[in-house]
DNA sequence: AAGTATATATATCAGATTGATATATATAAT
DNA sequence: ATTATATATATCAATCTGATATATATACTT
């Protein structure tokens, strides 16, 4: 998907900041796309420029400007057309799969050449992690009125279901099986 | 980790052509890392000119020569060194899940803004993957005897358990739930 | 029989992306 | 008092990808 495609989708929940995207990506949307503040800031500025967002300075003492991005109707234009466009492409290329680098399959994949006890301590990270995602993912107590909003949405419901079932999953054969990775 | 503890890890497998390589990244391991064209070349002669690997030029008529490259003693030296400094980065870094590009879920995300039958297509191509690649995963019967060495790896046994598991979840759930994302 | 598509095989490189760094301050923790 | 973390934008060297070039064989299509 091309970037201004992905910030304008991102924009189209709510008006937010370049910090705040990048915060998605690193918080709810980690596990599943990312993109740098190399990439999103030239992008914001592409898209104001045409404008297909628009921009409102939050004055902060000190700290930069708080630039706040909407997208506009143009915009919203734009994004539906690109975003029809992109599955018309993701259907054309025959690829269906996701593009993934996993330092953890790696290490798991040359384990032999490990000591036991890095290799204990990798798994023993690794399903710490799963657990704390998941629990992030099943959480249904109070969050920002922002994310409240998100939480309502058919797709948020059907990605934080299948995370859930998917992590849990990854979680249960970790624990029940990493010993076969020693004998 | 590093491109050169990979290339070596996998040749430590066995003797393989950069073409190879980059055909386990296309096969086997294309749900867990990828390296281009641009970076296993390069990659595997760096490491050749310092001796880390050694190279059997196999002339073939009219195609390019198939250069067969083999991990040398030095080459495992450096790999399990390797090896343990990523593994200890990994734990360093705090940083314990997955690089993830997923276009399809950014277009579960913003499937509200998709017509109704390109967002049927695309659950049905991503099932139908899915299908495929669990039939690969637990496929047992017959392969080129090089690979079936790798099957016996424990690391491998442990690989295709997860991956089987993780598909048929997956694959269950969008069976499942696909209709919430249309009422 | 001719033409098209795909597979083998290495190499290179423009363009895109990342990860780090610069800048500036507030607040929390040690 | 010092260190670390968080807010906030911007930039860029270094890296990586995706595409292209080169050359041929084989399989499929018309």
């Amino acid at each position: 998907m091309q970037k201004e495609t992905l910030c304008l989708g991102l924009l189209s929940l709510g008006p937010r900041s370049g910090y705040e995207i990048k915060q998605m990506f690193e918080g709810p949307l980690s596990d599943f796309y990312s993109l740098s503040f190399g990439t999103i800031y030239p992008t914001l500025n592409n898209l104001q420029s045409s404008k297909y967002v628009s921009c409102k300075q939050h004055a902060q003492s000190k700290k930069p400007d708080k630039k706040v991005y909407t997208i506009t109707k143009k915009g919203l234009v734009l994004m539906k057309s690109n975003l029809l466009s992109d599955a018309t492409e993701y259907i054309r290329s025959g690829n269906f799969g996701d593009q993934i680098k996993s330092e953890f399959f790696l290490l798991v994949l040359f384990s032999k050449y490990l000591p036991n006890e890095m290799l204990d301590t990798v798994m023993n990270e690794r399903v710490l992690y799963l657990k704390q995602k998941l629990e992030q993912f099943k959480y249904d107590g109070p969050i920002p009125s922002e994310l409240a909003a998100l939480r309502k949405e058919k797709s948020i419901k059907f990605i934080r279901g299948l995370a859930s079932t998917l992590f849990e999953t990854g979680i249960r054969y970790v624990e029940k099986n990493r010993y076969l990775l020693k004998e």
